[in-house]
DNA sequence: CAAACGTGGCT
DNA sequence: TAGCCAAGTTT
């Protein structure tokens, strides 16, 4: 019995291998493959989907061509070039790596997962992608497409987003790992879940691997793998903000690292849980004349909170002297050069009308 | 280990 | 509309 399961697990892999040399999409990045130009990617697509990444991808090869120009940027400008594709972190992430990488490795990359693993922002996903596909090591790398490829292949009915599931997941992707061409592999089970295996309506009749799938055509094993166990509540936050200016400059902070929008900046204000703005304000600006207000339509929403943002904004004669160190004041040129959340970002020219600093 | 961490597209 | 999902990692 596990001589012939075996032996039909290898059939599928051989077939997949086929498909992938017939099917697999033209993308920059599998053209003239690099470490440097593969690991970027893998960084972008992390929870991204590829249409919307590619054009930062490409951003990013332009103003930073290698691993020396990253390093060498400041933080602020790899920040603005990652403005509005989200999850900050790793844009702080890949650019504290680079430094790592520039001038504590030579500039010369890791050449296995396990030294990948050990730069900031490579977890166990990144650091098999980069090293079967560029090093030609035989690590699975797993990510949500081979989480679907594989719980619908082998039957898995354990959520995957739990760690009995996962490595569920890992040992059965391990399993099914073309040793001799690893690389190639990864990329085609990714593909095949982003193209046939899809979460709905999946193309079972098209799929190299139906022959050897606990689950092809089946429509309801089909629709509840992968299990997830789900995820937490979206509760709504309040953020309302003053917009200080002189008509030429504005308060501005970078936010912590820690956090929402962490280096990102704002305008002076406050966070309240569980409102949606209608009712919180904050108190009036002594001696300044307000200039109204600019609230953004509907709701911001993250992947775990439902802002509703609200700014008022006031003309003052100048920075307060008891505003504190963190807040500059800059030109709205300026402060429109440094990283925003998307929400402020869309924002702007109303802020910038309102402020009359057109 | 469960929760935090963005944004946009689709049903 | 509200929910799910997308080449995950960190704490």
């Amino acid at each position: 019995m596990k001589q012939t399961q075996n032996a039909a697990q290898r059939d599928s892999v051989s077939r997949l291998k086929v498909w992938f040399s017939t099917h697999q999409r033209d993308l920059p990045w599998r053209t003239h493959r690099t470490p440097y130009g593969t690991w970027l990617c893998e960084i972008i697509m992390q929870q991204t989907r590829i249409d919307q990444g590619l054009a930062y991808w490409h951003r990013f090869m332009e103003l930073f061509p290698d691993v020396h120009a990253l390093a060498a940027a400041g933080e602020g400008d790899v920040l603005k070039a990652w403005q509005g594709l989200g999850y900050y972190s790793r844009a702080r992430n890949l650019h504290r790596a680079a430094g790592v990488v520039a001038r504590e490795l030579g500039g010369v990359f890791p050449e296995t997962a396990a030294g990948w693993r050990e730069l900031p922002g490579v977890g166990p996903y990144t650091a098999a992608a980069v090293a079967s596909m560029c090093y030609g090591e035989a690590v699975a790398a797993v990510d949500g497409n081979v989480n679907r490829v594989v719980a619908r292949f082998v039957g898995l009915d354990e959520p995957v987003d739990r760690p009995a599931g996962r490595r569920a997941v890992e040992a059965a992707a391990g399993a099914l790992l073309d040793r001799e061409a690893p690389g190639a592999h990864n990329e085609a089970m990714m593909e095949l879940g982003a193209l046939v295996c899809t979460p709905r309506a999946p193309e079972c009749g098209e799929c190299p691997l139906s022959g050897g799938c606990a689950s092809a055509g089946v429509a309801e094993a089909v629709a509840r793998r992968p299990v997830k166990a789900g995820k937490a509540k979206v509760v709504d936050v309040a953020v309302v903000g003053h917009v200080l200016t002189d008509g030429v400059r504005v308060a501005v902070r970078r936010r912590p690292e820690a956090g929402i929008w962490g280096g990102l900046w704002e305008f002076p204000g406050a966070w309240v849980e569980g409102e949606r703005g209608g009712e919180v304000g904050l108190p009036p600006v002594g001696g300044a004349e307000w200039r109204g207000e600019v609230v953004p339509r509907g709701a911001h929403v993250l992947s775990h909170r439902r802002l509703w943002g609200r700014w008022g904004v006031w003309r003052v004669a100048g920075p307060g002297a008891d505003w504190g160190a963190d807040w500059e004041w800059l030109t709205w040129e300026e402060a429109q050069a440094k990283p925003w959340p998307r929400m402020t970002e869309r924002a702007w020219p109303e802020l910038l009308e309102a402020a009359g600093a057109l």
